[in-house]
DNA sequence: TTGAAAGCGCTACCAT
DNA sequence: ATGGTAGCGCTTTCAA
């Protein structure tokens, strides 16, 4: 068995009530006692347990962390970024990947919530009426989504697309495919959102291609659509869909950037490795998370702050040498 | 505050005891009152709170992942693997990244390891003897490491290695540089020893270059030391340090597979994305995770069982095409 | 400044 | 088949 917080109080020759203080109120106990105590806890190598802390404080220590799927390099750079954070702050962090599944997102929560001070949702796929459901029992903090009156961390998704439509357009593209995410997605729908309103603004033409899977398969399937639209590039809804098209691009003997240009979303690393490199904008990923942690660790610390604090972070257009982007063939 | 279990036993008229039973031993109790009991549950929305009831049975149902870094899609897919297995079991993961510090490393298994009932340690970092102490301490199982006497999961490394080196023989390549991952990683130590005894029995001359960070960074830093030897083919520790040797080359204007023919480990979903493709060593990944939970599960069901239960999975070359492997030129 | 006692939500045991 | 009681490890009164 563990060393409990008996087993010092023994050895210290104090009380159990005086373990804690020492160890959690320092300046309530004799300097001397305190030491002792401290030195027995640390030779005993005493960890208090957090579960039983948390019977009597409500407090957990531990935040609950759900990503729709671990295989897009978008979410690990985020739970990198709350992990870090949530250590930091002495936090543990349960994480679990709903593969993409409103329902599953739902029972996750529920046996997550119980465990946890906090929840953090990242791109939840399920619905606004199911999301305030949860939002009524535990605390929230959205990542990549919104919501009336909860607390949300977001890129500035419409500075990042004026800055992607603004590049194409410089370099000539007057017609612009967009393919689109799921449609559960509130990403997917933000994106949608701001092309239109930049597009028309910019006086470019926007074509809208249906709605993929938000992984590389969605761009190769994609693909053929876009080409058979006859657009000069297309803004693909993430970089794993860029890559999709760029596979599927070349495999029918379409030059990128030389006939098609394609501009990638997130900046994942890997965007960056490989050859052509990836045009893309950066969203912040690993700051995201942390920025989550925050808002939540404040949350819990003033549970009735009105209104929902709400972050919003820059975005970041990135133009590589050799990309698959280029000025629009005359 | 949450429902508990006294407000359902006040609600069904019975005490708290039948409650617990009706819920977790249903045969023991009668089946009007267990139905009546398990509604007023149901209608409560009452779920056991699961830091209270491991106070008694010792039980948690939570299990530890610790990993070393998220941004390497290799472990992504592991922890995949481990939540799948993980939840199909009822079980909740506890993930923390390690960012490659064996000291980090240390530190989170003690804070975690109050918390869970087993830890699964994937690739852990830290030396034999700090192993062994943890061992001591808290049910383990490793993934990707091995260690007496402790349960582990490890992909057939040795078989990948062979038919590595037989591919590339078979192409007519005879010197054959590797680039190593972190020295205190096992999976290199078993890497570099695999190839010895491989390429010793395949008469090819192994050239090993020193140690790289096992990231992309590592690959663009090892390239030049690599083509330095004059090597027709390079191996890489895994498939980001590959991705990374590429890169370099393709920067320098040395031909990939023309003038030096690169091999991977690891399968990472990315090597099929990019082009060209990756030619790399698969290692099972969710496999390794689901395999590691239940290896966990099965050490905390009979925790006396020896020896330690050990699996190896197998691994398997993908050759792909139009890849960055090709004939020694002659 | 310290200790004793109560109790967080739950389950195990001993009654009945 | 069911209830009462004790106690898991910890913190928080309250009293001294």
């Amino acid at each position: 068995m563990a060393v409990t917080i008996k087993d010092v109080a023994r050895v210290a020759g104090v009380s159990a009530s005086t373990v804690t203080r020492a160890l959690t109120m320092p300046e309530l106990v004799h300097p001397e006692t305190r030491e002792r105590v401290k030195r027995v806890a640390a030779d005993l190598g005493y960890h208090p347990n957090r579960a039983a802390r948390g019977l009597i404080t409500g407090r957990t220590g531990n935040i609950g962390l759900l990503v729709p799927d671990l295989a897009n390099p978008f979410f690990p750079s985020v739970v990198k970024g709350v992990q870090a954070r949530a250590h930091e702050a002495d936090y543990a962090v349960f994480l679990a990947d709903t593969d993409e599944d409103a329902t599953a997102e739902i029972g996750l929560v529920r046996k997550l919530s119980k465990q946890v001070d906090g929840l953090l949702l990242c791109s939840p796929r399920m619905s606004d009426d199911e999301l305030r459901t949860i939002v009524g029992d535990t605390p929230v903090v959205l990542v990549n989504r919104r919501l009336a009156r909860v607390p949300s961390v977001t890129p500035e998704l419409l500075d990042g697309m004026r800055q992607a439509i603004s590049h194409l357009t410089a370099l000539g593209h007057r017609r612009v495919a967009y393919v689109a995410g799921p449609r559960s997605s509130w990403a997917n729908r933000e994106r949608v959102r701001s092309l239109r309103t930049v597009a028309a603004a910019a006086g470019a033409e926007l074509v809208e291609t249906g709605n993929v899977t938000p992984q590389f398969e969605g761009g190769v399937a994609a693909a053929d659509q876009v080409l058979a639209t006859g657009v000069t590039a297309v803004i693909a809804y993430n970089d794993l869909v860029a890559l999709g098209l760029l596979n599927r691009f070349t495999a029918r003997g379409v030059a990128v950037p030389g006939e098609v240009s394609v501009l990638g979303f997130d900046d994942i690393p890997l965007s960056a490795m490989v050859h052509p490199a990836l045009t893309t904008v950066d969203l912040p990923k690993e700051q995201s998370g942390r920025a989550g942690v925050d808002l939540l660790l404040q949350l819990l610390a003033e549970p009735d702050r009105s209104p929902a604090a709400r972050r919003e972070l820059p975005t970041q257009l990135i133009v590589r040498a050799s990309t698959g982007i280029a000025p629009r063939r005359v």
